[in-house]
DNA sequence: TGTACATCAGTGAACGCGCGTTCACTGATGTAC
DNA sequence: TGTACATCAGTGAACGCGCGTTCACTGATGTAC
């Protein structure tokens, strides 16, 4: 079954880093290596299915996060549920995590198929901040604080357009800043940058979004 | 000569990514591959030897940008200039950039030594903070806005004194934020989560940091 | 109910390759007397 | 000035290992008549 394959790469990711090998996944399944080739034309479809899953999990979790905050109207509350979502799951999977969002895997490249599902857990925060502003709850506008420059803005419309119409650009701008943040957060705590500086990490995590949320105006 | 392998060794991680192969820079250097063993006692001791490499050479590189700014008042043309550096930097050596903030090499343990190194760059823009606060440059004091959880403040106040004593523990983490969302910034553009979304790299870059300005009122 | 055949998951051997590390060695260069 | 010796960079073969992929195959299960 492709999917138990899965499952067992996923452990091996987990322990071995991003070095998957084929072989040894077919060993741990008690089986030849040949016959992986069953389910998987080649290693690096394997991979792909792999980032796939990943950032469809990753998403779905992001989505369950935020959807398990009744009150709509809590922008706040539901982007701090998202951002802990992202971090927890992080935390959990770090091997998928740095699939994801780590370093490329050498001589792998990915294909079309995984871009609608790399955008799929950023949608939960372009919502929030829609629905934020359909409802007219984001403090302090954006748009007179900020000056963007024209290739931002026209990048920005074209994100705009496909996905909530009627946020300013300005909006998306401070929207990217603390998705970055909050990667870049992730990042360092996984890969070893917060070591020997903060040890508080949950809180630290917090007091991060915390200060985005203001930023945005959530 | 062991500076002439090492250069070898980064020539190999530009083009293979993290698989450093010893076999390989040998050969690359027409030598045969238990010669290398005379300067470097293992593969990990090579590796050590480019992560602080790199790390150092990040840090003179951020050093030199912001030294070159004359006007060391000009808070916001220093922190400017050492975020384009790093950036630059990053798109110059992407092999040595993921090295050192990418995922983790598999099997390999960063040894202490690599510490200090890998602070250095870091310290620029704490030393841009402490004239700012020494010379009362600093808009909108952010004590005044920030609540900071005990146990957050502690952690910084180690680093804080180990570093610019008199700065405040608010400082330290708004500073951390532009720190984060700096690396947040370029991760996402090397490893590729920008493709498709921001074609105005250098610009939305600049933008970024911008903010970051303004959010540690600089 | 029983036979013939197709499907299909998995086998096992092989190909050609690369890897890190070890070890005894060669042969050139430098130093001491 | 010439010999004897030590140093040292680099060689080449070998160890034992793992890898992705291919290919002809076995043998159980299901389907058709």
């Amino acid at each position: 079954m492709t999917s138990e394959i899965k499952a067992v790469a996923l452990r091996h990711l987990e322990t071995d880093g991003a070095n998957l090998s084929l072989r040894a996944v077919a060993r741990d399944m008690g089986m030849v290596s040949s016959a992986v080739y069953r389910y998987f034309a080649s290693r690096d479809e394997l991979l792909t299915a792999l980032i796939l899953d990943a950032y469809n999990d990753l998403g779905a979790t992001v989505e369950a996060a935020d959807a398990a905050i009744s009150d709509r109207a809590d922008l706040r509350g539901r982007w701090l549920a998202a951002a802990r979502a992202i971090r927890g799951w992080a935390l959990a999977k770090p091997a998928q995590y740095a699939l994801l969002f780590g370093s490329p895997v050498p001589g792998y490249a990915a294909p079309q198929d995984t871009i609608a599902a790399a955008a799929r857990s950023s949608l939960v925060l372009i919502q929030i901040l829609a629905d934020g502003h359909a409802a007219g709850l984001l403090t302090k506008p954006p748009a007179d604080r900020l000056r963007l420059a024209g290739p931002v803005r026209a990048d920005l419309a074209v994100v705009r357009d496909q996905t909530a119409p009627d946020l300013p650009e300005e909006l998306f701008l401070l929207g990217m800043t603390g998705w970055l943040e909050l990667f870049g957060t992730v990042s360092f705590e996984l890969f070893g940058q917060l070591n020997n500086v903060i040890e508080a990490r949950a809180e630290f995590f917090d007091q991060q979004m915390e200060l985005m949320a203001d930023l945005m105006g959530i």
